[in-house]
DNA sequence: CCAAAAGTGTTGAGGGTACACCCATGA
DNA sequence: TCATGGGTGTACCCTCAACACTTTTGG
């Protein structure tokens, strides 16, 4: 058998727009969806920019070897991961047959800013990506799919904000990820009825405009039902 | 790299339930959701049963492999095939590191009469299971819990079923897969208010009853909204 | 005529959307 | 006092669950 065996991971995150890179005139928000990629510095597609990722470790579980690699890529730990699919096309790799194991991972705000970039390493916006190496664009297509699904039916957009936020925060992530206007007060009834949310004592000072409320999470609850799944790798 | 690569498939089908197998008193319906399995000739965990599979073939996609397999095992094509989930703990096989890439599939009713069954096959009822090789229950309790979430936002109900079916055929798919009875009545509505449902002009005879008509699926219509994974293996 | 399942009608509860309106703060 | 978002109230619509009721067959 001489099938390779690989781990991907798309990592999504939501970053501030940078002034003049986009048309920012409608300014409902500055926050963009956002992937980091490496460049390719062997062939195949040499040059070319590309999930992070890397052979599968034997010692190592599948999901601990995506953690691993998006934090040697990136620095950053993510706040959710979760498997994607298994691409195993024939014709995915020029060169030998190769299984791709990719999962998708969100990162927190706070963490997205220190997040190492460089030669080799940039960020790119979900929506307005080159052309990748192998079937990557595919990937990242699909693995888009799913967060925007998975965003409506979990919490999981809880994944990209700090320990509390504001109700605004939160409707801005879906917002931003789902590219379209939500209704401020039918967003606040929606969450404040699902479980799991927990309002604080504590209010954000210093808009020019009554100071909102901090909500938090209650950890004890799992970001997504993902069924007989819940707490393996 | 020594981490051998697998593919096993999960094969659902309604088959008659054995009379006296099981407590029949309720009767409502006399159909089981079943699961074929294979008993293992060698070791690891010989003599116990497991899900058909067999190690990834470099010339062949994963998909097909499956589809492959699972036509060596019981001679069945299926009517719907989906990838479950790339299975790659640690601990899975007691000898060396293996990774299951595991698919799940749906057979219709007439042909899972045929069915080949031998010392080595047997069908199991999906709710009555013995202990398993490897981790094959946590994997077959992960592709129920997929198949009876899925069966109430798609149509994939329909792959157990012939061409044509009347709506209490399919009803009775929903109850038995679903465990609870469903009004026949609010069934009738939703499934009819579903795209790609045509009814026919014929009509079932012979029933102490009103003959009911026969519906039939608009193939051109997928039966799963997968996303960009539509029409890829 | 009766039993049984096919098929239709009706009602009420709950959830989502749209939108009017009040509240609290900084400037 | 005004602008700005935070937060509340409410009316409408649509979907769905429940269940009464009519229809068409075989016996």
């Amino acid at each position: 058998m001489s099938i390779e065996l690989a781990v991907s991971t798309v990592i999504f995150a939501l970053r501030p727009a940078v002034a003049g890179e986009e048309a920012v005139e409608q300014a409902v928000d500055r926050m963009v969806l956002s992937i980091p990629l490496v460049r390719r510095t062997r062939e195949p597609f040499n040059g070319r920019w590309a999930l992070p990722g890397g052979w599968a470790d034997e010692a190592e579980s599948l999901a601990d070897t995506a953690a691993r690699k998006l934090f040697e890529t990136t620095e950053l730990s993510p706040a959710y991961l979760e498997q994607l699919y298994a691409f195993g096309d024939l014709e995915r790799s020029p060169f030998g047959r190769v299984v791709s194991v990719v999962y998708w991972a969100l990162v927190r705000e706070e963490q997205a800013q220190l997040a190492a970039e460089g030669v080799n390493v940039r960020w790119f916006a979900a929506d307005d990506l080159p052309e990748l190496a192998f079937d990557h664009n595919r990937i990242i297509e699909y693995a888009l799919w799913r967060l925007r699904n998975k965003l409506e039916y979990s919490r999981i957009a809880h994944a990209f904000l700090g320990e509390t936020f504001t109700l605004s925060e939160l409707r801005q992530v879906h917002e931003v990820v789902l590219c379209k206007p939500l209704d401020p007060a039918n967003f606040r009834r929606q969450v404040e009825a699902s479980p799991g949310i927990v309002p604080t004592d504590q209010h954000v000072t210093g808009g020019r405009h009554r100071p909102p409320r901090l909500y938090r999470y209650d950890t004890s609850v799992e970001l997504a039902d993902n069924g007989p799944l819940a707490n393996r790798t």
